[in-house]
DNA sequence: AAATAAAAACCGACCGGTTGGTATGCTTTG
DNA sequence: CAAAGCATACCAACCGGTCGGTTTTTATTT
């Protein structure tokens, strides 16, 4: 086997041995040589493939970012009505419920760095403006085309990723509470359809 | 002064003081000689008052825990409609905003701790299973005096609570970034009218 | 009221263990 | 051989927690 090959082969396995860490530990909680036990190599090759402990944190990050990314892009299919690409948004969500089995700490573990650190902050955040932006124009359009009922863009999108963010941070705290795949479906349809009665 | 009024005093500002630490540096991050350095007292009188650093932090989550308490009692009054028994429940998500104005990190504290920690955990669930409980019933209510179409309560809360938790979180990450009681408000008024245009 | 005892409140030096990070050297590959 | 990749030993700093001692308040006795 190349060098190269093997080169990435250890790096990849410290990182997969600090999601574990991380997600079990959290990042204080966690030292560097319990990663290194973990994925079976020395301090040596860990501080050879990282600078930092706060580095391999941030590549982490940046590998989660490129997941989504890729599931945003695959996304990418207007053609169906508003509310049907927001059912469709669902599923992504979903997704996250699923990959993220176990891991979902981490999630705990960025959003607290985010609050200190500014590069960390940035990486953070660009997801939730990226689907506010996305939920936004979907709704836009759902307006013009006569689908959705008038109202501010802005905040429908808000009202919705800040109900997935809350749904992914109680599945975090509390993974047996509740069924949240099919709880996001649900508060999805709620969404659409609302709450009051309507008068014949 | 008697010593009973200045030892709660000096309680108090050990309270104070880490709240103001571990909201900008966080529980690791924030060191015990800090907290006393900021409180103006010696590290004998901080383990006097707390078992240890961990009994320090689980006060601060029952303080705020007896506030929450408080202000979900002053809501107790059932008279309103459904609709207008749910418009006021915002009201208490604003309290929150204003009230814990730049400590809000310190709920990703209590969050990270409460997945490693058991009776954090229980503490740090209570409010969410509470609120949970209160909204379904509302909203149970709603529905069989008419006021709300027919649905399931508990989905229903689900979706209102994790909006709530998720705006709080985006509050605590990005202050700036929204006018988070409007948001709130907005929200609420979208869950109940609904995102799709009615037939006439 | 003075003296004394006892308890509460508080101080700050100190310790043992941990941790992120480093320095140096060995192996393998090209 | 030169460089990449990796292992081992080690360190300086830090941190939660302890401990003996001191001051201040309260209770008790004389």
């Amino acid at each position: 086997m190349s060098t190269q090959q093997r080169s990435e082969e250890t790096r990849s396995r410290i990182l997969q041995a600090a999601l574990g860490c991380f997600s079990e530990r959290g990042y204080d909680g966690t030292g560097v040589a319990e990663i290194c036990q973990r994925a079976g190599v020395s301090k040596g090759a860990f501080y050879y493939h990282f600078a930092s402990k706060q580095a391999l944190f941030v590549a982490l990050l940046d590998q989660w970012l490129a997941v989504l990314d890729d599931q945003v892009a695959v996304q990418r299919a207007p053609s169906a009505t508003a509310p049907q690409a927001l059912q469709a948004m669902v599923a992504l969500l979903q997704q996250v419920f699923r990959d993220a089995s176990g891991r979902l700490p981490m999630f705990l573990e960025f959003w607290r760095q985010a609050a200190r650190d500014e590069t960390i902050w940035q990486a953070t955040m660009a997801p939730f403006q990226h689907y506010h932006a996305l939920l936004a124009g979907i709704i836009r359009q759902g307006i013009t085309e006569g689908s959705l009922r008038p109202c501010d863009p802005d905040n429908a999108a808000r009202v919705i990723v800040s109900m997935a963010v809350g749904m992914v941070l109680q599945s975090a705290l509390d993974p047996a509470g509740s069924d949240w795949q099919q709880a996001a479906q649900a508060g999805m349809d709620l969404l659409l359809d609302g709450l009051v009665r309507r008068e014949p």
